[in-house]
DNA sequence: GTCTATACAGTGATAGAC
DNA sequence: GTCTATCACTGTATAGAC
């Protein structure tokens, strides 16, 4: 055994080594969860001390709940339908509908939803981060823009907070949770594309002003 | 079964160690998830010694699939909507959404589908035992009332297994993932029974024959 | 701050007496 | 089958050198 010590290979970014352990705690805990993850391992994935992940979290439930503060909102602070054309409703509906899919579909925050759903009991408060960060927000874009839909006339959307709500756990469908449970394979863009079409056309039917 | 007059010691457990073992795994795993809850923990919890524990079930892995399969056949296996008059569709639909929400909203059930998802990638079987005794079952349930319905004329379904879906999906809402993320308390019926309404409205707006 | 080495508690699982 | 006592191991967290 050579006494030089092992650099890990995607260590470039210079941002310190606070950093590394963050980046590697993250691909730990998303990949087998909190209990069966040692902060060896983690210490070993960021290619410093175990020592070294203890002067910058105290704990391992520090570094989880920083881990999961920060994972929740990188990965759903980009949703935004402002862009779309309250007019071409069917058009629109579709498009969130398929971007909702593919963001919640998505491997990393499939991963996300388990560990926090699963160890909700033991970090209550990461609840309340991850909905603000994630259902939250979705809800309030679709609510914004089903109201521009109702000023326009397209629709009738009475309450457009629910209407939200139900036009989203229509395209949430039973897909997410058979994702949860490793039911279904990786994400395939026709099925995607085929469930933002039945969601679209079912909440129209449901929601048409005529 | 013998007739004979003869009074047990303790009536805690007529069942025998073994369901007294099984019965407090239930809780332990229900109310700390799998990681954190230890064997000894469990053999105290039933009144015996861990050896008693292993001398019925092989390991740990072992006897949490034999609480989460027994489990969830027994929490969904009730489910049944036979008896539900195909002519009165909004009164019968709204009774659908109320049982499927008492159902998958009550703390057992949410405990028990908390664990799975948490421990999916250790325990990937778990995934289809339970899908197969909940999901599958309220959806197989659904379809069949919603096949009535169409041969009785009083809705439009063409696809009776994407509208269960969709039904289902649409009753679920958004409080099922509050209620795994802790953020609703215990279960309100006024909220349960408006939810149970609002799902049955939107629906039959959107399937109604005319 | 970062490392090596280690203290200390707790875990799953088993041996042997009864 | 059931118990008490114990094993081998892994985990978190820390002490002390540099």
């Amino acid at each position: 055994m050579s006494a030089t010590a092992r650099v890990p290979a995607h260590d470039e970014m210079p941002a310190g080594k606070a950093e590394s352990v963050l980046a590697a705690a993250e691909q730990c805990f998303l990949a087998s969860g909190f209990g069966a993850v040692s902060m060896d391992a983690i210490a070993r994935a960021a290619g410093v001390s175990k020592a070294t992940v203890y002067a910058h979290f105290a704990s391992k439930e520090a570094l989880f709940g920083a881990v999961v503060t920060r994972l929740s909102e990188r990965r759903f602070g980009g949703f935004s339908v402002d862009a779309l054309d309250p007019r071409a409703v069917e058009a629109s509906l579709t498009t969130i509908a398929q971007r909702f899919l593919e963001l919640i579909l998505s491997p990393e925050a499939i991963a996300l939803n388990r560990i926090i759903i699963g160890e909700i009991t033991r970090f209550p408060v990461l609840g309340e981060v991850f909905w603000a960060a994630g259902p939250e927000r979705t809800r309030a874009q679709t609510e914004a823009f089903l109201g521009r839909v109702a000023e326009a006339g397209a629709l009738a959307v009475p309450d457009a907070r629910l209407a939200a709500e139900q036009f989203l756990a229509l395209a949430r469908g039973e897909i997410h949770l058979r994702h949860l449970l490793r039911l279904d394979g990786d994400i395939d863009a026709a099925t995607v594309g085929g469930a933002a079409r039945h969601t679209a056309a079912t909440f129209l039917r449901a929601f048409s002003s005529g």
